[in-house]
RNA sequence: GGGCAGGUACCCAAGCGGUCAACGGGGGCAGACUGUAAAUCUGCUGGCUAAGCCUUCGGAGGUUCGAAUCCUUCCCUGCCCA
């Protein structure tokens, strides 16, 4: 296996990190990688009880596919058996803890849809449960040895929940030793991860030296914003653009997100040239909403392919910016004998939520029919007089009534 | 195990026998203006073919003409004590 030069090999490795502890340790991997020609261990945690992948995900899904592009081997560990566990890195509250099922099921979906990151085939996917499930009672207890509650308390995550009066339990404080259980099984060089995970990462250097074994490098990511630009990106907050979205869509939210976001999405969440960031900052700033449209097209086409890309840019400009009808939509039958009320008739098609709220959109002017806003929520339809017809609700629902 | 304080809509949080589908804030949605950006203004934010009706205030019972509000019991959380 040949390596390229350890400087260039950093140049895309630090891109967009956090932080890496400690800097020179990863320099000294990567030359001892380089002169001995053996690729770095690098894992990846993931969490299988979201099986639903975003960009914030893939912010450290794509550092460890740079890592895989300069030859190094990609390991990701399933956390099945820390997915019963529950890991409140990040979060102010406890997290439901799976069963050993569930986790399982996910891993697999997990496993896919990364792939559209990683490199798949040259992945290793291992289920922490091999391990973390074999271990004693014994084991434990020494593990838990090896840490103190104070410095458990010292994590912004713990000592916020507890001033609050929040519940801690106390099987959460077992989920960094479990994480850093794995790194020692599989001898991890480089733990990737969010700034949210430190402690957990460093956990991970702390068991690994008990041990023994060289300690790894911890390199963690930001956590990327969501579309709101303030919150990080999470489904629950639905601000996020899913992997597995269509090109439209990703499309259309990627332009949603606000001006100074910009070129951390180009940063972190695009495949643009390293070497070319600098200059992608100047536009950033100089000619926002090109580069918003670039970004859009950058990162639909990573994950959709280029055509698909300049065909959501199309169906964009045609439907936002010139208002008009995609050409493509969904197409609905309702179901009535007889007239069918406005109301019913946009719960029926999943336009909207309850016939409550397509009263209030209704009635604040938000939908249309062929193009004409549509105010009364009383109107009946009858659909073999009027069907075929497009409804608009908002600014991107769209349905074809058919008869 | 004992004592105390709590559990209200997506979140925070008022309400403490009728005027409560429940104040206020956040968030969200929609409209105007835009570059589906920012800023700003306005409206909405349980369900129902609706001037009315139905289901909500941790669960289950009860008191009452009437309960988110009172009582009993159970579940859950925090604090103090052990």
């Amino acid at each position: 296996m040949k390596f390229a030069p350890v400087e260039e090999q950093l140049l895309h490795l630090k891109r967009g990190t956090a932080e890496i502890i400690p800097e020179e340790q990863l320099r000294m991997k990567l030359e001892r990688s380089r002169t001995t020609g053996t690729p770095l261990t690098v894992k990846l945690g993931c969490d299988p009880s979201r099986p639903d992948l975003h960009l914030g995900h893939a912010v450290v899904l794509r550092k460890l596919r740079q890592f895989q592009d300069l030859g190094h081997s990609a390991v990701l560990i399933v956390g099945d058996f820390t997915g019963m566990i529950g890991d409140a890195s990040g979060r102010s509250k406890m997290r439901p803890a799976l069963s050993l099922e569930e986790t399982r099921r996910n891993g697999q979906s997990y496993f896919d849809q990364a792939s559209r990151v990683l490199d798949g085939e040259r992945v290793r996917m291992v289920y922490n449960s091999t391990w973390l499930g074999q271990l004693t009672f014994e084991d434990v207890v020494r593990l838990a040895g090896r840490t103190t509650v104070a410095q458990l308390l010292a994590r912004e995550d713990f000592s916020a929940r507890y001033r609050r009066d929040e519940p801690i339990g106390l099987h959460e404080f077992l989920y960094p030793l479990a994480q850093a259980q794995d790194s020692v099984e599989i001898r991890a060089d480089v733990e990737l991860g969010g700034t949210d995970q430190k402690f957990n990462l460093l956990m991970g250097r702390t068991q690994q030296k008990s041990v023994g074994q060289d300690p790894q490098v911890c390199m963690m990511l930001p956590i990327l914003e969501g579309l709101d630009g303030v919150e990080k990106m999470s489904k629950s907050l639905d601000n996020y653009v899913g992997i597995t979205e269509g090109a439209s869509e990703m499309y259309g939210k990627l332009l949603s997100i606000p001006d100074g976001l910009i070129y951390r999405y180009f940063e972190l969440a695009s495949d643009a040239d390293t070497h070319h960031l600098p200059e992608l900052a100047l536009q950033c700033r100089s000619n926002p909403r090109d580069a918003k449209h670039l970004l859009a097209h950058t990162i639909v086409g990573m994950y959709h392919g280029l055509d698909a890309a300049s065909q959501a840019r199309a169906h964009f400009e045609r439907t936002v910016i010139r208002k008009e009808i995609p050409d493509a939509i969904d197409e609905f039958r309702p179901q009535a004998d007889g007239p069918i009320g406005l109301l019913s008739l946009l719960t029926q098609a999943g336009l909207t939520v309850s016939n409550g709220a397509a009263r209030r959109l209704v009635t604040q002017g938000a939908v249309r029919i062929d193009g004409q806003r549509v105010t009364d929520s009383r109107l009946m339809i009858d659909l073999d007089q009027e069907a075929p017809f497009v409804v608009k609700v908002g600014k991107r629902k769209f349905a074809r009534i058919i008869q």
